[in-house]
RNA sequence: GCCGCGGUGGUGGAAUGGUAUACACGCAGGACUUAAAAUCCUGUGAUCGAAUAGAUCGUGAGCGUUCGAGUCGCUCCCGCGGCACCA
């Protein structure tokens, strides 16, 4: 009989619906099974389904049939994060309302995501552009209004003064505002925040904790952002006024060397100048003047042109250095940033880079400090200085041979008993800004009113749906500002007439907490079910995008930290185990871009291979993290193995030719490892090895296709399965007559010792390998091997009578040892 | 500058301190074919060699630990990613 060639676009479809039908992949939140709770970063919606998301996809979808054939419950949804500037980018561009846009996206890529044959549940999507879940944001943003976790301030922020708006970092394209080409200043905006410094300390990692398995990368990145720095606040008085400098520093040891202080041109103590509050005859009113106003002026790009060269100007004071009762002379700088430490700088030009830079710059004195090789407190009255001459600076150097950190904590000890100054922890996490001045996204719930200022909009008014109607192309004033009818209301408090605020909430503030939400996405008593959180969160595994590490993995980090300080789920981190992907590039190794004309369009190559073949390709093609080209040949190579795969499961049809099967020892151990090979890969998401297992199994078998039973033959094709499901649900049940989905058969366990009835040992003298020993398993006895080694002439010619020592690892190496 | 991750054949990539280069691609030779495609078989780190005899070298460079190092330690070099006038 002649064999069915493996055309797999015959069943694909057929399965597809046939799983739908039979609901294979439908989760129960009430059962009882061990749950399992795979998320992966719920996508934008962009409006198509680009190999990316299948690249994405696959290898959870992997992991998730794994975990269901291993007997879990397995969580698998999705959603789409669905608000944000593409959407009424695109708008504006198509001139089609962003809701229609994005609706009609949404449409597209879900049946485009069906065709992919995940085990995704759709019965649990989340769509964050809808009022029954930006509802919920609305909520938790009043409670956070409530706790003093939401407020109101000022912060430095990208601005167009031709549009009258903030921008985020993402809409400056070289220094100017993507709307309208003018250049971006820095100003003062009033806008709404969350108090995410708040939470600093607890979302540091603890390097020493194994209770998460998140990626090093990530944590050491997120704890780098954070940047939580101990040091002490230095007061220095100003000479003849009545003022102090405080300076922040993490190294008060290197005082002995400070020469002059540098302060922000947004300092306090500037504004007193240009008040005129405070004066000295050296003050230059008008060139202070005219440097403060140049470098609020100045652009980010400016800013980062000029990294290398100081700018500055003098105030006219001096402060003093109470461990010298050196005077310095205090400056204006604008490398000293207002919104770090207390804005103000003491200058150390013989220790800090910047400092030597800036002291060279203004011919300011440079010191180099010595300190005693004890590094004791007294050291300070052992003080040496010494000229510097100008070279490299060694920020260390001065104290080599003693402990800086002993060192500097000695100092700071001695200065806080003085009273000079008091211990400060510093950190560069910044509150998280979160209003936009845009259309699509979550109407901001509060209500501005002549007299009661700030009101947020009562619970019972919620959902303040977005309006429809509004002008959202850019005209200055915020789109939803617009819409008069909409922004008019009257006072929740006092009834007089009021206007809600025309703000959007950024949308990372969707994506910070959408994983709860898909556990019951309809749920009208609040953002989520508490119960159900508390039984099937934390997530087990997350994937998603390295671009996510100081965003949106930090925020969701911190709402969790929110969620179980208000007692609605009970655990810190919301992720057990966090694992990021890499990039499919072109085939030409460039980023698919349309314009390069590089794109790999999935729709084609599954129309020419099939899902199975597809799936299995970007699991093979290289491991989850990497980032790497696509190739035609490769994914070639893959389709072999399937229809080899296919060609060899022929053999079973014919109930005649199988009784002739003699089950082969060696194949069958062979088969073990396997199994328990591609069971630890997929469970570390090594989906490329599981593969080239499977592979290797394959290539073994048909050198001895009668080699194996049904049974076993059975098993390989359950472990193939989770990469290939297509094709061996089709053999499962058309070649073996299983009436049950192969996805809900239990996963093949591994029995017996998996010992080898014959093993080859490498025999190595002083550890090079001269030769190698077919032993039985019978033989693997230490003396055994050495005495069937010193008869091999290879072996034995290196040894030529010399005395050895005999290194012997059972059954995997022996190594004689001479000299 | 700081932090993180890497550097292995022609290519993508494998290797709990134990035969480096699994698996795949590519390439070469062969079989089948009138021919091609497809498929199958064989070979494929480098150098020397007639050799499928054997030897030497070989995982960015150099030291070290070890019977044995791609793997562990130290000192460098290079690449990628993140952060950055952060005091």
């Amino acid at each position: 009989m002649k064999n069915t060639p493996y055309q797999p676009q015959q069943f694909e479809k057929k399965w597809q619906e046939q799983w739908k039908k039979d609901k294979i992949n439908v989760f129960n939140p009430d059962s009882n099974k061990k749950k399992y709770y795979i998320l992966v970063e719920l996508p934008y919606t962009s409006g198509d389904l680009h190999i990316g998301h299948w690249f994405t996809f696959t290898h959870p979808d992997v992991l998730s049939r794994f975990k269901k054939m291993n007997g879990y419950n397995v969580f698998f949804p999705m959603g789409y994060d669905a608000f944000g500037l593409p959407a009424e980018n695109a708008a504006i561009k198509r001139k089609i309302h962003p809701k229609d846009w994005t609706m009609k996206n949404i449409e597209t890529m879900t049946k485009q995501f069906q065709q992919m044959g995940t085990m995704i549940d759709w019965d649990w999507m989340t769509i964050t552009c809808l009022p029954e879940y930006y509802r919920w944001n609305q909520w938790i943003f009043l409670k956070m209004y409530e706790k003093g976790l939401a407020f109101r301030g000022k912060a430095l922020s990208n601005w167009c003064e031709r549009d009258q708006t903030v921008l985020a970092n993402e809409n400056i394209e070289n220094g100017k505002c993507w709307r309208c080409g003018e250049t971006v200043v820095q100003k003062e905006v009033e806008q709404w925040f969350l108090k995410i410094t708040a939470y600093a300390d607890r979302l540091i990692w603890d390097e020493n904790s194994n209770s998460v398995d998140w990626p090093k990368q990530v944590q050491a990145g997120q704890n780098n952002w954070i940047g939580k720095k101990e040091g002490i606040n230095i007061k220095y008085k100003v000479s003849s006024i009545k003022y102090e400098i405080e300076c922040f520093t993490t190294r008060p040891d290197t005082n002995f060397g400070a020469t002059f202080i540098v302060l922000a041109p947004e300092h306090e103590f500037i504004q007193k100048i240009l008040k005129g509050e405070i004066k000295s005859k050296e003050t230059n009113v008008s060139a202070i003047k005219k440097y403060v106003e140049a470098a609020k002026a100045k652009s980010e790009l400016d800013r980062m042109a000029e990294t290398k060269k100081k700018t500055g100007v003098f105030s006219g004071f001096y402060a003093i250095n109470d461990l010298n009762d050196r005077r310095m002379p205090v400056w204006i700088s604008d490398f000293v940033l207002i919104g770090f430490g207390t804005g103000a700088v003491v200058g150390v030009p013989g220790h800090d880079i910047r400092d030597f830079e800036f002291a060279k710059e203004f011919g300011i004195e440079i010191i180099r400090v010595v300190v005693g090789k004890d590094g004791n407190t007294s050291a300070i009255t052992k003080k040496e200085q010494v000229q510097e001459k100008e070279g490299k600076m060694i920020n260390s150097g001065f104290l080599d041979g003693i402990d800086i950190l002993e060192a500097t904590k000695k100092i700071m000890n001695y200065m806080v008993e003085k009273g000079w100054g008091k211990r400060t922890v510093t950190y560069h996490l910044r509150d998280w800004s979160i209003s936009r001045q845009r259309y699509w996204g979550t109407p901001v719930p509060m209500i501005h009113c002549p007299d009661d200022g700030i009101v947020p909009v009562p619970e019972k008014n919620l959902p303040i749906e977005l309006p429809y109607e509004v002008d959202f192309t850019p005209h200055g004033k915020p789109p939803l500002a617009t819409n008069e009818k909409w922004l008019n209301v009257r006072c929740p408090k006092c009834g007089i007439p009021a206007k809600r605020d025309a703000e959007t909430l950024d949308t990372f503030f969707d994506s910070a907490w959408y994983w709860l939400r898909y556990l019951n996405p309809h749920h009208k008593n609040g953002p989520f079910d508490i119960g159900r959180a508390k039984k099937l969160t934390p997530v087990d595994i997350y994937f998603g995008g390295a671009e996510h590490t100081l965003g949106h993995t930090l925020y969701a980090r911190f709402f969790t930290k929110t969620f179980k300080n208000w007692g609605m789920v009970d655990h810190d981190e919301f992720a057990l185990k966090r694992i990021q992907h890499g990039i499919v590039l072109g085939p030409d190794g460039n980023k698919m871009s349309k314009s390069k004309g590089n794109v790999i369009n999935p729709d084609n190559v599954v129309a020419e291979y099939g899902s199975d073949t597809v799936r299995l390709y970007l699991c093979f093609m290289m491991p989850y993290e990497g980032t790497g080209p696509w190739s035609d040949q490769t994914i070639a190579g893959v389709n072999r193995f399937l229809t080899r795969v296919w060609e060899i499961f022929q053999n079973f049809i014919n109930e005649k030719t199988t009784r002739s099967f003699v089950e082969n020892k060696h194949l069958v151990i062979k088969l073990q490892k396997t199994i328990r090979k591609v069971t630890e890969d997929i469970e570390n998401i090594k989906m490329n090895t599981a593969i080239a297992a499977m592979m290797e199994f394959l290539n073994d078998w048909e050198r001895n296709p009668a080699g194996l039973s049904k049974e076993n033959a059975k098993k390989f094709l359950q472990v193939l399965s989770p990469f290939a499901p297509f094709l061996t649900e089709e053999i499962w049940q058309s070649i073996f007559k299983e009436k049950k989905s192969i996805h809900l058969s239990i996963w093949p366990k591994v029995e017996g010792d998996l010992v080898e009835e014959e093993v080859i040992i490498p025999v190595q003298v002083n550890g090079r390998l001269r030769s190698t020993l077919r032993v039985t398993r019978l033989e693997i006895g230490k003396d055994n091997v050495i005495s069937k080694a010193l008869k091999d002439e290879k072996v034995k010619k290196y040894l030529d009578g010399k005395k050895y020592k005999v290194i012997y690892v059972p059954g995997k190496i022996l190594n004689f040892v001479t000299n």
